[in-house]
DNA sequence: ACAATACTACGAGAATTGTCGTAATAAGTC
DNA sequence: GACTTATTACGACAATTCTCGTAGTATTGT
């Protein structure tokens, strides 16, 4: 059995702080804020308060250091992207699966060793395919 | 070149709107509501006044019959899904293609004939970007 | 003609999200 | 000890989206 997931989908503000803890680990608010900010203009309060709000609801866990937090997400990149894929997916595209990766592969070209990559685990997921239909 | 598109993008209310009427062409407010209503329960004037803004934000174009309107959509569905797509992407996915199409996979199997299909189509790409790499 | 029906129009409230300012307080500096 | 800095806490407003109720107005049936 799978974890058991939060119902509360993070919200677009959230995600960024997620990506940003889930490739650079547990980190302060002020180390979160400094690489948001890098993409957007944002005061200190509001990623403050975006993360203060995502630990109450618990998206994020915290541990204080001194005066200050470090914090790390508590929800699993994985899932978490499942979750959204699967509401994008019906949302945007019918629920086609295909029809999503082949707009994706057409716009957004791979490059060769990526392509490769997807090759080799398209013929793998056939093979598990087979072994699961038998 | 390509149509300008409108800088907003559509809502999730709004896009449940869109997908209807760009599956099952012109169609009246009442014709959309039943439609809708069969997923969600949602009352009669809360679909006319979505769809009142949408005509309004130019996504619909209408055209009276009668006391009736008809609407159709005004943005295409490829352009639409594209950007909701690129969004998607980067939001979720940090941009990497690959990663979401191998999720995409991974979670939702595709029937064989799919699966072929798909294969045919990246081999197309493969022999596309040979030949624009030359 | 009158009542019921089929529509549109529109305003307004609720819910969600994003943003910021202000206050409190501990810690370090001169 | 007073001053500046780092940091949390929190309330409140703005923007967006969603939802619904009410009103107005043709149309249709009896």
């Amino acid at each position: 059995m799978k974890k058991k997931d939060k119902k509360t989908e993070p919200t677009t503000a959230e995600l960024a702080i997620l990506q940003i803890l889930w490739s650079q680990g547990p980190l302060s608010v002020k180390e979160v804020h400094e690489v948001l900010e890098q993409s957007k203009p944002v005061v200190y309060t509001t990623t403050l308060k975006t993360m203060q709000v995502m630990h109450q609801r618990e998206m994020l866990t915290r541990e204080a250091q001194g005066r200050k937090h470090i914090y790390s997400a508590a929800i699993e990149q994985v899932d978490t992207q499942n979750k959204l894929l699967d509401n994008f997916l019906s949302r945007a595209f019918g629920g086609s699966s295909k029809k999503l990766v082949m707009r994706t592969l057409g716009q957004h070209s791979l490059k060769e060793d990526e392509l490769n990559e997807l090759k080799a685990f398209i013929n793998s997921l056939d093979a598990n395919d087979q072994k699961s239909k038998s």
